[in-house]
RNA sequence: GUGGGCGUAGCUCAGUUGGUUAGAGCACCAGGUUGUGGCCCUGGGGGUCAUGGGUUCAACUCCCAUCGCUCACCCCA
């Protein structure tokens, strides 16, 4: 049997409402705020990742899904879609038509990393860009969409976190402080943390071992050292937020793991979902477009997992969807008396079954029947599996007079309607 | 990439110290007045017990390997 690839998950009719509800919710918010929706190629060229995200991080050292083409040009599998979205900004010239772009996205991304809860190979982000301001309110606009959609969800174990990056020079002396702070203690640290010492040393304060946090307890923190510009720009993020009310927390140990962060950065964390917490993360990155070949053009942006959020719904069940339903079932029935004549019915019916779904379906109710032939008692069962709230008797005693027979599902009862007065049976369904 | 747990019907799981034709609930199908549901009752279909080796008179049960799932580390949304 072939089964789907490791990592991947197929989406099926029974959990899809959900995923719609989400997705609903999201259009819906992401107008509110006058975001557009852009939708970029899943698949990119590979030098967009590495130069966008950062060739040392893991994700493009090690999770990409990298193959040649046929002309073979190497091509990558989109790990996130800010990247993506930058590029096509600079290619479409974006900027020149409007000076700032608010954008969201939603779709597949793709990491080669060993799956556990509330982490997949494919998995789905949604996610906005802001391009074109250095304005911190729109820093704030971000964490407050996210939060918004999160709080929307009906969730409640809820921590917004937020950290400053600074600017790069900052943050380049700042490392250095950080770097003279742990060199006589660095053969203490865990080995995980003795390579992140020279691969990137501000993920140290990230460990999760005990030895590790005693050591950066007291160690110098980034946002002490801040630029002045950084500084003012976090303390208007921070007053935003008090104002239209998102508690948050200030934490100094929130560092990105993209390289193209800049200032402020936020996350969003859940305590209903297991060790991957991260709902949503985002940041500034003011020197990306730069870097990707456009002119200066200051960016924010964040994603958020729809896997881990639907994960987090599940767990505290907080999203309460009605069940499915349909409006009509149409039930074909034989005759009671004569055999014969039903034989001779039966095409005929089945046409008339056919024809009345059409017609009821043309006046948009949503509306099935039976194709297996199968006996009125199974078609009653389904017809109540689907959650129907009328069916309609096609056939015997009544179709020969002319007549159909409604039921209302939910009180049983029932009466005779003309084949031809279709008015009045499309009137009692939809009231 | 590293480590732990687990693989018996479509799903959730039983299966006693290895011992005949492998079970239950749910789901599915059919019937319970050959024209009427949600409840209930009866019956039915469906499993190479993940795969491949090994030990044994005998393996779902013990051992090894492989594959898969899962959780955690790592990394990140």
């Amino acid at each position: 049997m072939i089964k789907a690839i490791t990592g991947t998950k197929d989406i099926l009719p029974s959990e899809i409402s959900k995923w719609q509800y989400l997705e609903k919710l999201l259009r819906d918010t992401f107008q509110l705020f006058n975001y557009k929706e852009i939708r970029t190629p899943i698949f990119e060229e590979t030098a967009l990742f590495a130069r966008g995200i950062g060739e040392e991080t893991d994700i493009v050292s090690k999770e990409m899904y990298t193959f040649k083409d046929r002309s073979e040009t190497s091509i990558t599998l989109r790990p996130e879609n800010t990247a993506g979205v930058v590029r096509s900004f600079i290619e479409q010239s974006l900027g020149a038509q409007q000076s700032l772009n608010k954008l969201y996205y939603i779709g597949p991304m793709f990491r080669q990393e060993r799956p556990q809860a509330g982490r997949l190979r494919q998995f789905h982000q949604f996610g906005a860009e802001a391009l074109g301001s250095t304005s911190p309110l729109l820093d704030a606009e971000m964490i407050q969409v996210a939060y918004r959609i999160l709080k929307n969800l009906g969730l409640k174990n809820l921590v917004v976190k937020i950290n400053s990056l600074g600017i790069p020079e900052v943050r380049e002396n700042y490392k250095n402080v950080l770097r003279d702070f742990l060199n006589d203690k660095k053969n203490n640290l865990s080995e995980e943390s003795r390579k992140r010492f020279d691969t990137n040393i501000l993920r140290i304060f990230d460990s999760k071992i005990e030895v590790d946090q005693q050591i950066m307890k007291d160690a110098p923190l980034l946002i002490d050292h801040l630029d002045e510009q950084s500084k003012n720009d976090f303390d208007v993020v921070k007053s935003f937020l008090t104002k239209v009310g998102i508690p948050f927390e200030v934490d100094p140990a929130l560092v990105r793991g993209l390289d193209y962060y800049t200032k402020t950065t936020f996350e969003i964390v859940s305590g209903s979902v297991g060790s991957q917490s991260a709902l949503c993360g985002g940041g500034r990155y003011d020197l990306l477009v730069q870097e990707l070949g456009g002119k200066f053009t200051p960016g924010i942006g964040f994603a958020a997992g729809m896997e881990r959020i639907l994960l987090a719904c599940e767990n505290e069940k907080s999203l309460n969807l009605s069940p499915d339903s349909i409006d009509v079932y149409l039930i074909r029935v034989d005759s009671k008396s004569d055999e014969q004549l039903e034989l001779d019915l039966k095409p005929e019916l089945d046409l008339a079954v056919a024809k009345l779904a059409s017609m009821l379906r043309r006046e948009n109710l949503i509306c099935d029947y039976d194709y297996l032939n199968r006996s009125v008692k199974a078609q009653m069962r389904e017809a109540n599996k689907y959650n129907a709230k009328f069916v309609v008797f096609v056939g015997g005693d009544e179709f020969k007079n002319g007549e159909l027979n409604l039921k209302n599902l939910s009180n049983g009862e029932q009466q005779l309607i003309k084949i031809d007065d279709f008015e009045k049976l499309k009137s009692i369904i939809k009231s």
